[in-house]
DNA sequence: CACACAATCCCCAAATTCGGGGATTGTGTG
DNA sequence: CACACAATCCCCGAATTTGGGGATTGTGTG
């Protein structure tokens, strides 16, 4: 049984070549080639293809918010994005997304097929780099708060200043905003640095938000 | 700066095999090398390593076991798991215990040095179905990109500023880590403000963090 | 080959933060 | 009433960040 392939390519040359490709080899047929994705969702309703090839740069839509949306209308369809580069950021929202890996467009001739037999195998071609950020995102989402967790004795003034400056404020902005001086925002600030064990605005918050301070 | 290195693994000749290996290439150094895991917390507090390489059927304790105390005890520290086969469960099972790699044993002699820079460089050398697997995990657990969130086009070298910063680093001590002058550190972050549209620290940081940037 | 972009680095000057010290006043507690 | 603490504010001076501008070199693409 032949795999269906679609091609979402904007450039007709491109589209061509993964056609023969595809043509060359007794494992896949074309379901469908188009040259936007303004019609993703009926497109693909009418050609039925097993896995979807899709050019990260495609204009008429977000490559993302394509990918988004053909997932959320086929859930078993595999998405394999075509990308110049691996340090593309669209390449790791489009992988979140639900694609199930990438080739680079300059490896093309080389890696199509093997990619595309890897996906209907169940595999997920991807770089390390990207493997690892995957990987990065799931440990921190399972962890639930640590037992033990200290929790800091900040007054009640000092939690205010802090919320305020992890939405963005500065000792200035702060002082405004709670009409008190800009000498009151630094002395409340110095015990909080002390009390979180911290030296800085960025250390400052980043701990809490990692640690639900505020 | 050369990597430090140990090594569990019950097989003496393999020991010395991969000591060989390390000795090869001036970017590592052999920090431990211990036939069990009986005692890995000591011995890894004794030695001190950046990177572990361990025997997914080490004798002892269960190696996945190992893996989940080893982590628990030193976050930070890269684990790479050696085995015979990419479809051992065990070795999925150590993936999400946190290793960040494997290697197979068939390949050690062309492929240590490579995983070892790769997960030294922040990669997770990983097969396609072990990544398919933590992607399928990822979406069961619902970590999918929230709808409408717009991913950032920062440049591999623009993440690497972030991250520090977020890690507590200020713009000095960014340049001295990455080997690049302080005025860089400044061009990049002058860029990631634009591109994340935010006008200081506190605001980046922030950012970063609540929409998993980094 | 021309072009675009990333990575690197430099300069000026103002604004903000940081580390250190100090002070007064109000409030709650024993 | 004495005491401890929070909240408030002041000062000095150094260090860092910010906003603005500029530049060169290397790399990948069409």
């Amino acid at each position: 049984m032949k795999l269906r392939i679609a091609i979402f390519e904007q450039n007709k040359n491109i589209r061509n070549s993964i056609d023969q490709l595809l043509n060359a080899d007794k494992s896949f047929e074309l379901a469908g080639s188009f040259g936007h994705t303004n019609h993703c969702i009926t497109d693909i309703n009418a050609c039925r293809p097993d896995i979807v090839i899709m050019d990260i740069d495609i204009a008429g839509t977000d490559g993302i918010e394509a990918v988004s949306r053909i997932k959320a209308e086929f859930p078993k369809l595999h998405i394999l994005i075509q990308t110049v580069t691996e340090e593309d950021e669209r390449l790791y929202a489009s992988i979140l997304a639900g694609a199930s890996g990438y080739i680079l467009k300059s490896r093309l001739r080389t890696t199509l097929v093997r990619s595309l037999k890897e996906i209907s195998f169940g595999g997920a071609p991807m770089s390390p780099s990207i493997a690892r950020r995957v990987l990065h995102l799931l440990k921190r989402k399972n962890v639930a708060r640590p037992k033990g967790v200290v929790s800091y004795p900040l007054t009640q003034r000092e939690r205010e200043v802090l919320k305020c400056l992890v939405n963005g404020h500065n000792y200035k902005t702060i002082s405004t905003g709670m009409k008190i001086s800009y000498e009151t925002v630094r002395s409340h600030m110095k015990k909080i640095y002390e009390k979180l064990q911290v030296a800085s605005l960025t250390e400052v918050v980043a701990k809490a938000i990692y640690q639900n301070i505020v």
